[in-house]
DNA sequence: TAGCCGACATACGCGCCGTATGTCAAATTA
DNA sequence: TAATTTGACATACGGCGCGTATGTCGGCTA
């Protein structure tokens, strides 16, 4: 075999990753147990503290590498429907849709900030915050939006998207609610514009 | 002495919701032990768990107990700035100010949706919620905001203003910030309106 | 090839939760 | 008022999960 250690460590790293994605999407943070989840994939909990620090360390990985994947997704999304007041409207949708996913939902909008605190403090500091930031800066600065203080309008704008998703996820109809959110969302975000459509 | 058996539970409940208040702001819910919070009002967990039936149940009896003192104070404000517009601007304002309260930060924002899922699925169904959602159909009936759902609005509202005290919160200069975020929520909530100010 | 280093396994102790059982005062009935 | 019942709460028990300290075996370096 002759394998690198380097590499056997990034497998393990990975293959923890993925099995933790799996236990805390579906049993919740407290309620998933290290011992089963590194027994699953023949490791034991010896690794996961040598990698990871403790519990809270892996939780951080798992937000981080998501957290990063729907940002570089809702960006795709954004620059596609174009790169205005359209480009922003789409990623907001994108977001709503992508927190539709209960993985998404329990790790990184309910544990997430629930067990290391405000998305600002994460190692990826939140990556899809970043992303909206960037485009209100843009659209600001295209003289498009309001010259409001673009940390401030991202938060807000994430905030009403992201609960408007889980009022969605939470819903009995979800595909019949959430057209009705997306309108309001952009009915909402139109209270940015210099002038309204 | 002959005290009543209903009036001592009574005040039994009541101690035990004052200490969990206390314990689950300060150390947060999972760390909170049900043993230390006990002991100090004098009882025991025998009493936690003939009255809430379990930790769970504290945290709902404390979440609801909270959530209801906040819509309450919200409404008083809303009214006082007035029954139109001004009204839910106040409201939204208000909010933001009391999710800068640790403990409704910690126990409502953060802990409560992680551990009792959904706020529609609380006790309270959340009266913040239903409160906004109210304030909205109103606005709508006369014709002040745009024909939106009212729940959506409702949510994605409630959503950013929370949203917005946690970013004001996690701040290094809270009362630099704050004026921002309020400003922020204006303009934002302005895109409700018919006809823009 | 000999020795070292580090990634991971093993073993231990502690705290905490939930439940089953016990107890004693207040409420009820005659 | 005395006997009986009720139920609010205390006590005792079992189990699980986390974090850490220590052991081990394979790759890496000289």
């Amino acid at each position: 075999m002759a394998k690198r250690r380097v590499e056997t460590m990034e497998e393990n790293r990975a293959k923890l990753i993925v099995a933790a994605r799996k236990a805390f999407a579906e049993k919740g943070y407290s309620a998933a147990s290290m011992d089963e989840l590194t027994a699953e994939v023949g490791l034991t909990r010896g690794a996961l503290y040598h990698n990871f620090g403790d519990k809270r360390g892996l939780l951080a990985a798992v937000v981080d590498q998501i957290d990063s994947e729907m940002a570089l997704r809702a960006q795709e999304i954004g620059v596609r429907a174009g790169d205005d007041w359209k480009g922003l409207l789409a990623e907001g949708a994108a977001y709503i849709e992508m927190a539709l996913v209960p993985e998404v939902q329990r790790i990184v909008l309910l544990d997430g900030p629930a067990v290391l605190g405000d998305p600002s403090k994460w190692p990826s500091q939140s990556s899809c915050l970043q992303a909206t930031r960037r485009t209100v800066e843009r659209l600001i600065a295209q003289k498009a939006l309001k010259p409001v203080d673009a940390e401030a309008a991202a938060r807000l704008l994430s905030g009403a998207a992201l609960n408007a998703a889980l009022w969605v996820a939470a819903s009995d109809d979800p595909q019949h609610v959430l057209p009705k959110a997306i309108y309001t969302f952009h009915a909402l975000a139109g209270g940015l514009l210099t002038k309204p459509a």
